[in-house]
Parts: C-alpha cells; sequence; structure tokens
DNA sequence: CGGAGGCTTGAACGCTCTCAAACGATGTGG
DNA sequence: CCACATCGTTTGAGAGCGTTCAAGCCTCCG
C-alpha cells in the first residue's frame, strides 16, 4: 500500500470493501477538519442543525439525549476510529448531543458533501450502506438487552462489548501496512491503554444501561466479591471475560460480522 | 402521474426523493415475487440464510429475538406499505425473526439485486440511505424508551405510535393521482380499519415494550379508569389522544420528519 | 356445548430506585 | 504543607414498580 492508503480514515478498512485506486482517491480528497476538544466539552447538542459527522481520533467521547427530569440516556460510546453521527446523514438536526469523556481530536466531514460524493460510486455506496446496517445491528442488539436483561446481565455484556470495542480501536488505529503484519508495537501508555481496562465513570456505564449509578456501582460490587473483575486500581479491569460471558447470557450473536 | 407511477411501491414516497422516470423504471423492473401468508405463520427465522427483504401489502406482521429462557423481544410491528428487514441489506443473515399477526400479504425483493441495482443510481442510493436513517432514528427512540420511561409512559407512547403508523398506512396506501388530492375515499370495512382502535393482542404488545402481559393489562385498565382508552370493545379504543400524549411525556420528536 | 386463547384480577416476591451518608483521590488556594 | 472543595466511589435502608404465580372470566369458534 502507498502513502494514500494512509490517508484514508482507519474505519474504512473494518468493512471489507476493497477500495480501489479511485474510490481511495475520493474519500482522500473530502473536506476535513481536524479540531481538539478538552475533557467534558459538549461538541454538539441535539436538535442543534447537523451539517457534519465525525471521526474519533483520540480520546473518547459518547452520544446522548437529554430526559425532561434532567436524566440523560447515553445511545453510544465512541473510541478512537470510530465514526459518530453517522445516522444522521439523512437528517438536518442531531438526533442526539455529543460530548467528549477525555480530551480528544476529532475530525469533521461535511455531511451533505460525503453523501453526494459517495452516491456516485456503487462501492462507496455499498460501503456507506454496509457501515449503517452496522449501526443499525449495534443498535438492535442494545435495544433487546434493555428490554430483556437484568443489571448483571447488562453490565457483564457492556463490559466486554467496551472491551472488544477498545480493542478493535487500538488494532484499527495501526492502519496501513502493519495492519496484516503479526508485529505488534509496544504500547506506548500501559497505564491508560492497558488491555481489559475500562475506564469508564460508573455514572457514564449507568446511564448507558439505563440504571442508576449506585446499582451500576452495586452490581460492580458484586463482580469484584466473585473475583471477575478488580477494582483496587482506577479503572475496571477484567479478569475473568469468560466468566463475565457466562453472566451476559447472550450469544455471541452480538459480535457482530459484518458484510454480506 | 401514470401508470407506471402507480406500480412503484408506495412507500417510496413518503421519503421525498422525486423520482424520475428513469429511476421509476429502474424500481419497477426489480424482481419481486408477492405471496400470501397465514395468519401467525413463520415467514423467516433469526439467523435463517437472508436472501429478501419485504414490502407488507396487507396484514399486520412483526420482527422478533428469541431469548434463551424462552421469552422473546419486539424489535417493530409493520403495517401495509411499509418495508421490513431493511436494516439486513448487508447482512448474510437475519438479525431477527418475522411472523405474521394477521392473514398477510407480502413481497420479497432480492437484497443482492436492490443493492446493486439502486447503489448504480446516485438518486436511489440516497433514497436507500434515507430509509435506513429513518429505521435508525426509530430504533434510537425505541431504545430510549425502553431504556428511560416507566410503563405507564410506554404504554400510552406506544399507543400513539401505533395509531400514527396505522394512518400513515392508510394514507400510503392510498397512492397514485389520489395522494395529494384533498379527497378521502371511504373506509371499508369500519370495524377492522377504524380510526383509533389498535388491535393487537395484549401479549404482543407487553413483548414489544418489555413488559409481562400482566402488567401491561393493569396498565390499560388504569388507562380505561382514567377515560383515556375504551376496552369493550375488541381492540384498544384510544379516546382522549391529547391525554395519552401528556401520559407519554415525550417531546413531539418522535414524530419524526423524513428527509435532510 | 365445550375447549382454547386471550383478558382480568389478586397476592407476594424481588429487582432496582431514591435518599442519605461516608470514604477516597485529586486539585486548589492560603 | 495543610485546609478545603470537589468529584467519583462505596455502602446502608426503605420504598416502588413490575414480575411471577395463580386463579377466574369472557369470547369466539368448532
Amino acid at each position: 500500500m502507498d502513502k494514500e492508503t494512509q490517508q484514508v480514515p482507519s474505519d474504512f478498512f473494518e468493512y471489507g470493501a476493497l477500495l480501489s485506486e479511485r474510490e481511495l482517491l475520493i474519500v482522500n480528497g473530502l473536506d476535513r477538519c481536524t479540531a481538539r476538544y478538552p475533557k467534558n466539552s459538549i461538541v454538539f447538542r441535539e436538535d442543534e442543525p447537523s451539517e457534519h459527522f465525525y471521526m474519533v481520533e483520540d480520546g473518547v467521547c459518547f452520544t446522548h439525549r437529554h430526559l425532561e427530569e434532567g436524566s440523560r440516556q447515553i445511545i453510544d460510546i465512541y473510541f478512537p476510529g470510530e465514526i459518530v453521527a453517522l445516522d444522521e446523514l439523512s437528517r438536518s438536526d442531531h438526533g442526539s448531543g455529543l460530548t467528549t469523556l477525555s480530551d480528544s481530536v476529532l475530525t469533521a466531514y461535511d455531511k451533505t458533501e460525503v453523501t453526494q460524493v459517495f452516491c456516485q460510486s456503487s462501492v462507496l455506496s455499498r460501503l456507506l450502506i454496509n457501515m449503517i446496517s452496522r449501526e443499525h445491528a449495534i443498535l438492535t442488539e442494545r435495544l433487546v438487552g434493555l428490554a430483556r436483561y437484568c443489571a448483571r446481565q447488562r453490565t457483564a455484556n457492556f463490559l466486554l462489548e467496551i472491551r472488544h470495542r477498545i480493542e478493535r480501536s487500538k488494532r484499527v488505529r495501526q492502519h496501513g501496512p502493519n495492519r496484516t503484519a503479526g508485529k505488534v508495537q509496544d504500547i506506548r501508555e500501559p497505564t491508560r491503554q492497558a488491555p481489559d481496562v475500562v475506564r469508564l465513570p460508573q455514572a457514564v456505564i449507568a446511564d448507558a444501561l439505563g440504571l442508576s449509578a449506585v446499582h451500576v456501582n452495586r452490581v460492580l460490587g458484586q463482580f469484584r466479591d466473585e473475583g471477575y473483575i478488580d477494582l483496587s486500581r482506577p479503572g475496571i479491569t477484567l479478569i475473568d471475560l469468560e466468566g463475565l460471558d457466562g453472566i451476559a447470557g447472550l450469544n455471541s450473536r452480538n459480535r457482530l460480522g459484518m458484510m454480506g
């Protein structure tokens, strides 16, 4: 692969569409605007006019909806390499707000331009549809989880899903030539990027799972006592992945394959 | 509009994309297979290979997921004119099963053909993306509802949403020249198609809302006692729509606008 | 007339919430 | 360097909402 390939937003690779030279040029030619956002800053609010979608370059952020009483529901959490607000391509306003959890770097793409440009190419159209469909599958999974599983199951499933996405995020970010090679670069900051450590405030987990922070804490306490996780250090350290998977009790379907 | 227009699946009109003669020809040229399904029959099961998506011509059906313990979660309910399994365009298997609630007529379209053909046209690509995005918005709404609202709110909201979709379904089915004219045809079967009557088993409502059938019944009983609905006749007759809307307590956002 | 499926209602249990109060880490200003 | 504020975590007690189990009823239909 050449230099141009490395400029392509890394997440695109995940969708199995082999882009030709022509499509790569199109994608690389897109207008983009990269900016830095401090921790806990609001990138956009729900109901604001929506002109861009974003790719997370660095940091962690989440989409959310505010409810009347002051509580909020977190729709999804995004890690580096993931794309935010893809589902809003055809909306004129934001269906949910976007807030950063840590200092973040985001790249904004113009929705109108992307839609128009992508629709010109059948390969890119397919790619876009695949990406949106994947979001849809994740959302369906989450819906079933919220409706039918208890706090223990939801929490265990959540921890595993976040772990999976952190891993995927790391993998995706080593894009370019190194992707297929077995060569793995050393992790730069073991404390921040350590594997199997979920570093999210319990209040955020609660808002994502539709639970109270107090009860999330209680469930995590149970998991700690049962030896599944470790809470003595900052963050949630996953110890027994199979055990958590057993608690989650969800079929392996949620590890969603892509493409068709 | 000419005869060709009337052959176009009516739901496409809802998305505001003005199709040119050329696109209409493409859409009308799609392979399709219309079949009749008796009440309570399974059209496809989850995890089965997925080759088609369906348009509901007549009847009511729903998509669902089965859980280990034997319970099920209903993902969505579909009325005439609506499209099923659109989100599975890029999947090779069904993420959820499809079952009929009443005697139904469904038209199957080949997923691969539709994807390929639609991706050739930028207008149709956009249309497809808009339709999928709309599904996404609905799903997000449902997610927030499940996570953050109590049984009364969810039930009230559900009744209003179903009413809205039944109305929309009726409107969409009078496609063609009559669409824009104020002329409204008489309803043929007032008992079956009466406005403001939701004819769904309470067990189905429960499975859609993530509640037990017993508790749905209790909530409906409350609504009856409070004068919002009437249960003396078969089905649920909505009496006080504003009242129900007040209970639902959701912003008007769920009456989702389309296009961007 | 009898059976089946859906609806209705009661009682008790249990999961999760709210309220409340500490605790610990972190950061800030005196 | 310490006092203090703040934020996130932890734990307890009590209340509420929805569940399960169980039984009876109604209605449609054979």
